[in-house]
DNA sequence: ATTTTAGTGTGAGGTAGATCACACTTTTGG
DNA sequence: CCAAAAGTGTGATCTACCTCACACTAAAAT
């Protein structure tokens, strides 16, 4: 477990390096969770109490569509954050999905103890901004790769990109993120 | 422009209010810049020093694909928030296009102000926090909703969400936000 | 005021990708 | 070890949306 801790210590320090005080602080508010494949972490019209930082393993989050189809908005892998942001912030009832496509390990940051941490050190405010902001760049991109790439270029962008998540993940997956049919997919 | 600073004050506050001496440091530290109709507010491949406050007027951030089709990226007005955020925050030349649909106004923000105003005014690093995050769940909705929705859906869905949005901008813009052509569009 | 230029609507035909159906393989769980 | 479930490939057909073409209107520009 110690090791994880310092994987996490290390993971916030590429952003902002921290004094063994503060760290102490911060570690003091995270929790330990372990789920089994399949085993949701999310479940859709549920409070989202926690923002997830997976320690080993790997999870999707997803909407369901009114004709059942699956719709992935996000893989989560080791040194991810996931959850339904919009529920976590807001404190409303979950719209996405979220479980795991691999045995996985999360540690737990509670609403009230991130925002505490952000407020008792700066620094964390500063990695949680930064955090924030890569993470609208992502998804920027993914929004420009929807409007101006084929379904096929989507796909050859994705394993040129992300050549170690498509190991992992049935292409099944692969196409409800990319938003084809796996058969489309398939004759790729 | 008095009044104008007035509210990017009320914006700001909004989501954490300032002291009177916290916002003259803030007020300081933005510059006011106008633009005519069609004038770029940031051109590709050039460095984007600033993001930008619009304080009056309409712009668009867009890409041009490999057939010269434009792709919009998102339709900025009052009160919005605008910049290629990844070029402004990497220090990278812009891969995206902002140009000003109507006359506009804005307060600019340089990187190396927003990060001072950040350290010492740790209101703002929170303001900003929660702006990113915001932000966050904007684009995740507007992925979903690329990808489990038909374009007429999402052209509906777009009138019931930004009317007033609706009315000030040509129909062949709203198509390359969309994901579609604007022969499709005047179809529905 | 009149000439460009930008925006819009609509028809005809083409295509990327969806849907449905079935066979085959691999993985999982008891 | 075997049955059930999950994942994958491929053919046949269908459809939402694209492309190209042209006509018309509204708005800028000179």
């Amino acid at each position: 477990m110690e090791q994880h801790y310092q994987l996490l210590r290390k993971h916030i320090e590429e952003i902002c390096v921290l004094t063994d005080e503060e760290w102490d602080v911060v570690a003091q508010r995270f929790t330990y969770k372990s789920l089994k494949k399949h085993q949701f972490l999310i479940q859709k019209d549920q409070l989202v109490p926690c923002e997830y930082w997976i320690i080993k393993g790997l999870t999707k989050a997803y909407a369901i569509d009114s004709n059942g189809k699956e719709h992935i908005l996000q893989f989560a892998m080791e040194q991810y954050w996931t959850s339904d942001f919009n529920a976590f912030q807001n404190k409303v009832p979950a719209t996405i999905i979220i479980d795991c496509i691999e045995d996985s390990e999360f540690f737990c940051l509670k609403w009230e103890d991130r925002e505490y941490l952000c407020h008792e050190i700066p620094k964390l405010n500063h990695f949680f901004r930064i955090k924030s902001h890569y993470g609208y760049i992502a998804l920027q991109q993914r929004i420009l790769s929807l409007l101006t790439e084929t379904a096929e270029e989507r796909y050859n962008n994705l394993i040129k990109k992300m050549p170690k998540l498509i190991q992992r993940v049935p292409k099944k997956l692969l196409a409800a993120y990319l938003g084809v049919t796996r058969e489309t997919l398939s004759r790729f």
